[in-house]
DNA sequence: TATAAGTAAATTGTCGACAATTTGAGGTTT
DNA sequence: AAACCTCAAATTGTCGACAATTTACTTATA
């Protein structure tokens, strides 16, 4: 499930970690109080590391936090969610952009048989998509656009901040039917080097994703 | 110089932006190493309020920090500097969108007013541009994206960093001469609600000033 | 001489205690 | 009853000290 795996070294990064991990997954609910002092009890740990977590949570934009006061995990909104999507569209799509310049060749390869083996599992009724291979697609074309500041953005920030809002939004596990085809066509423009076409393709298939949830959304 | 201000409440905040002025202003240089102790004997604080303001850096990416070694200021590359403008140039090309979209008519029209401003300096003989004029303009319309996490990210992440660029890659006050018009095509596209434009021309902008500072670079 | 092992100094990581600030309850005044 | 103080409890902010780790120097050995 995870790919680029970050490996912790101290005890605040495993509190990161952790924390993260339970307010990711949901279980601490959105909106919730941290409380520095109950959290240092609860993971047997000193305040001074779990105040380094909850400001490395900041940085992430997954908690809140006002001085004096304390830090709130943040309040999903449906407006927050798509404007999350509006930046994936933006970055992600330059990402595709870049990736058709400088990916070498057999990561493309490699790429285009991880889709050839996810397209056996849809032969035989395996739903696509299973979110980890749809993380992992647009993960590989990430670190394909070999721009450095772009992968740490996208890996650190965006995408756990995305999972949160749709765990939260009950809402995992997205749209089955259309996107192996879309990701088909995506890996061929980059096969082609052709930048532009795959950006394209990579914001058109955003949007649709940020489209299926806002029907959802609006079903609520 | 400083459009939205952040105000300071607690010493870690003042010792946080005392430390990215002079980092970002070169006063501290790129690759150097940043003691805690050495920093909280001269800003006269404690050794944890330096560690929170160095966490904050980092998270801007204005320093990098080992475990169990320390922080440094991040070493300042030409390859770094073009992997930002790519980067600017997919957010504030979709900020530039989301404005055509969303800017209220009277802030799109306090924008025009303020490059007519400008225009008559540059008749005047006064070079366009100031960085503070350059800086006001894109600001005005990241923020008349209405994306809030846009606006976080471009303000509190982008800028300084590639503010920290410029000054220390001694490239300040960059092209002067055909800023200005593409400045007032991009506004006239938003006026016009014509966010495909509007996003084309932001882009081909940035592009320009990317293009700009690679031809200063290879002559160094 | 070059390499390796060992040790001391310096630096970061973690902790518990104290200071400053906010919050809420209770009482007082209009 | 509503608005406004007062004060205590709780929470965050800051500090100095100790523990763990890295770094650099010294010494020993091939």
């Amino acid at each position: 499930m995870s790919f680029f795996q970050e490996q912790a070294v101290t005890s605040s990064d495993k509190t990161f970690f952790r924390l993260r991990e339970e307010i990711v997954e949901g279980e601490i609910p959105a909106g919730a109080k941290l409380s520095e002092v109950e959290l240092s009890t609860k993971y047997e740990v000193s305040r001074a590391v779990v105040r380094e977590a909850i400001n490395r949570l900041e940085a992430c934009n997954i908690v809140e936090r006002k001085a004096n006061v304390g830090a709130r995990v943040v309040t999903l909104t449906a407006e927050g969610l798509l404007e999350l999507y509006q930046i994936r569209e933006a970055l992600e799509g330059m990402a595709a952009r870049l990736a058709a310049q400088n990916m070498p060749e057999i990561e493309i390869e490699k790429l285009s048989n991880l889709l050839d083996d996810q397209f056996e599992l849809v032969k035989q009724g395996q739903s696509y998509y299973q979110e980890a291979g749809d993380l992992d697609f647009h993960y590989r074309i990430i670190v394909g656009s070999q721009n450095q500041q772009l992968i740490t953005m996208l890996s650190n920030g965006i995408y756990h901040l995305a999972r949160m809002y749709r765990v939260q939004l009950g809402m995992t596990g997205p749209r089955v039917t259309t996107a192996y085809d879309e990701h088909k066509h995506i890996v061929k423009a980059i096969a082609n080097r052709d930048g532009e076409l795959a950006e394209i393709l990579m914001r058109r298939h955003i949007q649709y994703s940020k489209n299926n949830i806002a029907v959802k959304l609006s079903k609520m």
